[in-house]
RNA sequence: GGCCCCGUCGUCUAGCUUGGUCCAGGACGCCAGGUUCUCAUCCUGGUAACAGGGGUUCAAAUCCCCUCGGGGUCACCA
């Protein structure tokens, strides 16, 4: 039989990437004949906000995490927003009622709060004590009568103990005294999370349940509700955590943990879901470069682990140098030219084409920089490709090209090579103009064979190339001499050459 | 605290099912060296772990028990 994942986020914050994780598990749980199911949990009103469930989808897209079954995207089983499934839910809660598996129970908050407070003091699980669990039919009239508010509780019979099949943890099973009645909907048509989980589980037809760790004491109360209602049973994968360096939750106080964080970082997507599938599973080998079309082809559930793993981000950095260096540099150039665009570097030459933003790609176009200077997208492109093993995020472009855009300051100091004298510095500069004023061909090859030729005539090839490349790059460290005199061009370049030659 | 889960280098992990080939392999990081006009890349080498204690066995990272440690969860959130 075919099977159906489902991938159910609340949209109550931006895409956290231990969700992503869980997303990339059930997607890459599916294979062709399978289905993968989005589902928005949004049965909380008050947390749950539109944008979110935008951050969500647009993150999954970026990922290139593809559903079969979604909000917008549609499918058989929709809708597929719980915020649009009421009318199911009030049915089953119905059911539930009418079959005395769940009851109202009329206790004030403040009441429940201390008597889970003294059973906590005692040592004792904080559980329901059941005082409103035997109400005859009458007593309830009169409290509804009367508009007294009320929750559903599901009625756990004591003493029994819920199994449930884990393909990670093998057997799991609880006692159900541990649950006591839990509040299973707020009222009549608003169920919480665990019923409108394991009625929405039932009726999109979900074989395998593929979520966190943090969900696996939520199991046994829905595996009460779907006994209740006759559902089929459900496989389960429970996923351990991702953890903060210090082994606590993944919090903001870690620094980034939204997938949009990350994009605007400059990590690429492929290069976040290649670690995220690492943390935790491997294929058993030394490989670590990995595809989506290839961890897909890989991926199964046995092959992962059940301790939680620490998010090092020196790793993900480590892995987005690997994906830089297999990256197409068109596709880089587009996506570093919005950094460059907003360090104040680049502007694009047709005002018209103004959309870049950090992350995404910016249309293939010229640009210029401030003082006039031209870039054509050609250009562009050579440069990213020369600065592609340079980087390991996106955003570091600025600061490893800063040089190309701005004005250089040189000193005699920068521009000696070991212990050259200001004249030899001089006439190495001298030389170099002459030979680049000399090209007539301007391009990448012309330019670097003329200089090598050049710097061949000297028994230190320092003595020539040094004093070049710190004259056109005011820098220490850089791109090598002639890659930054091509793009530079013949006139940027004599007159960075004129300019240096000055402070000698 | 109750319940559930977990425990191999600092970190991600291989090995554990079917004990021996493991004085534990790979990767990140770090350190050293090489290539190079610089930096980066690349290459070579090094660093560092079976949580502890008991068993079982000719033999244990691998099987059993205990201890310790870590995490999750105990909402009218999801």
């Amino acid at each position: 039989m075919n099977k159906r994942v489902r991938f159910a986020p609340s949209p109550t914050g931006l895409f956290h990437v231990g969700s992503a994780r869980i997303a990339l598990a059930n997607y890459l749980f599916t294979k062709k004949e399978d289905s993968f199911v989005l589902r928005i949990e949004d049965t909380d009103q008050e947390r749950s906000e539109e944008k979110y469930e935008k951050n969500i989808i647009d993150s999954l897209k970026w990922l290139g995490l593809d559903y079969d079954e979604g909000p917008q995207k549609g499918g058989d089983y929709g809708p597929y927003r719980q915020s649009e499934r009421s009318d199911t839910y009030k049915r089953y809660i119905k059911k539930l009622l009418v079959e005395d598996h769940a009851y109202r129970c009329f206790c004030s908050q403040k009441k429940l709060e201390k008597e889970r407070e003294r059973q906590r003091k005692k040592g004792e699980a904080p559980t329901y004590s059941g005082v409103c669990r035997d109400l005859g039919e009458d007593e309830i009239k009169e409290k509804l009568e009367k508009g007294k508010s009320f929750v559903i509780r599901m009625k756990v019979k004591e003493g029994e103990v819920v199994k449930f099949k884990d393909l990670i943890r093998g057997e799991v099973s609880f006692e159900t005294e541990i649950m006591g009645d839990y509040v299973i909907a707020k009222d009549e048509k608003s169920p919480l999370y665990n019923l409108a989980c394991a009625i929405d589980d039932y009726e999109m037809n979900i074989s395998h349940v593929i979520r966190g760790e943090d969900h696996i004491s939520n199991t046994p109360k829905q595996i009460l509700i779907q006994k209740a209602l006759k559902f089929d049973p459900i496989t389960y994968a429970h996923l351990p955590l991702i953890l903060a360096p210090d082994k606590s939750k993944l919090s903001k106080r870690f620094g980034a943990v939204s997938v949009s964080e990350y994009k605007k970082e400059g990590f690429l997507p492929e290069a976040l879901v290649n670690f995220l599938a690492l943390l935790g599973w491997s294929p058993g080998d030394d490989r670590e470069f990995f595809t989506l079309t290839e961890l897909k082809k890989e991926f199964t559930m046995d092959r992962c682990k059940k301790a939680g793993a620490v998010f090092n981000k020196e790793k993900l950095e480590y892995i987005n140098t690997l994906h830089l260096k297999e990256a197409d540099p068109e596709r880089l150039t587009k996506l570093c030219i919005p950094y460059l665009v907003e360090e104040g570097y680049l502007k694009p030459a047709d005002d018209r084409k103004k959309k870049t933003s950090l992350g995404n790609e910016a249309p293939k176009a010229n640009y210029e920089t401030d003082d006039g200077r031209e870039f054509s997208f050609s250009v562009l492109n050579i440069l990213i490709k020369d600065h592609q093993d340079r980087i390991t995020t996106l955003s570091e472009i600025t600061e490893v090209t800063d040089y190309f855009f701005k004005p250089v300051n040189v000193d005699f100091k920068l521009l000696q090579w070991k212990d050259m004298s200001p004249e030899e510095v001089a006439d190495s500069i001298d030389k170099a103009k002459k030979v680049l004023s000399n090209i007539e061909n301007w391009t990448q090859d012309e330019v670097s064979e003329k200089l090598l030729e050049k710097a061949n005539e000297y028994d230190d090839r320092g003595k020539f190339l040094w004093p070049l490349r710190a004259a056109l790059t005011g820098k220490e460290a850089s791109a090598g001499p002639f890659e930054v005199a091509y793009i530079l061009g013949k006139k940027e370049s004599s007159s960075r050459l004129k300019e240096a030659k000055k402070v000698l």
